[in-house]
DNA sequence: AGTGGTGTACCATGACACGGGTACACCGAT
DNA sequence: ATCGGTGTACCCGTGTCATGGTACACCACT
């Protein structure tokens, strides 16, 4: 229900399972003090092993976003908004530049690089919109 | 002399010669029937072994921007600037759309991600530009 | 003919990451 | 005390990457 899983990517589960929930915090979708599934739980929902889970949790407890409580579970970190937000930053951040260098060093124009990020940003702006639309019928 | 390998990251190395040779085609600096270093120079140069870089010529032949001149060695394709610059139009493109997902489902303004795009490319093509008039100077 | 250059094809090794399996220590509720 | 749930620590199999070594077929040049 909370994370979409691409096992046959490039990028190892467990990241991805960080990575989804640091932008879930940053967005608000998991607020401090929260409890976050278990880790069998999600390794059911999600038909991945539990320690990949506790892998992505464990990475999760050491960036200060989660915290343990044994043999209960793991929550949200109160002042965990802020450190997500930062690394959400730092992470668009390091894409765009990335993207930006190989548009450059690839000779694209400043022009073209401007025409791809405003269509890209419409449509995913468009999707994202529509998106939250139909989770709100969803209450109705 | 040609590329520059950063052996420590996540990226393998053969990927990043596919990847910079492909950029250099679509940017012109490389141009059809151009012949490019041999493995064993370019591993030399590089500190690379040859099996690395040989590995990466062929995975450039197989996606046909090189081509294999039996005991001569490997030239570009002259319709390779074609494909390279597809490529990289796909590349960025990809980067950009994942920059993207993540800030819009961090809870990113569109606001926001307009003046990190601008002032990302404003600084590096700053960086471009200056590069370009210190190799300028280095034939004077 | 001979020599040195080229790409190409193997095989073996070591290091590392990833994912899965199992067992352990802890907590809360019955 | 017992049981079901939790996180956590280990071990192992697999795949990828980089490296090293060797050998082959081909070409250009002397």
């Amino acid at each position: 229900m909370f994370f979409s899983i691409d096992a046959d990517g490039d990028v190892p589960i467990y990241e991805q399972i960080v990575r989804q929930v640091k932008l879930a915090v940053a967005d608000g979708i998991l607020v401090g003090g929260q409890m976050v599934p278990s880790v069998r739980q999600l390794a059911g929902e999600l038909a991945i092993n539990s320690n990949t889970i506790a892998r992505a949790y464990q990475e999760l407890q050491s960036d200060r976003v989660l915290e343990s409580l044994r043999g209960r579970g793991m929550i949200v970190r109160r002042d965990a908004i802020k450190r997500c937000t930062k690394a959400r930053n730092s992470l668009v951040a390091d894409g765009v530049r990335r993207a930006l260098a190989d548009a450059l060093s690839g000779g694209m124009t400043a022009e073209e690089l401007r025409e791809l990020f405003e269509a890209e940003l419409e449509r995913q702006s468009a999707m994202a919109e529509q998106s939250k639309l139909a989770s709100g019928n969803g209450a109705s």
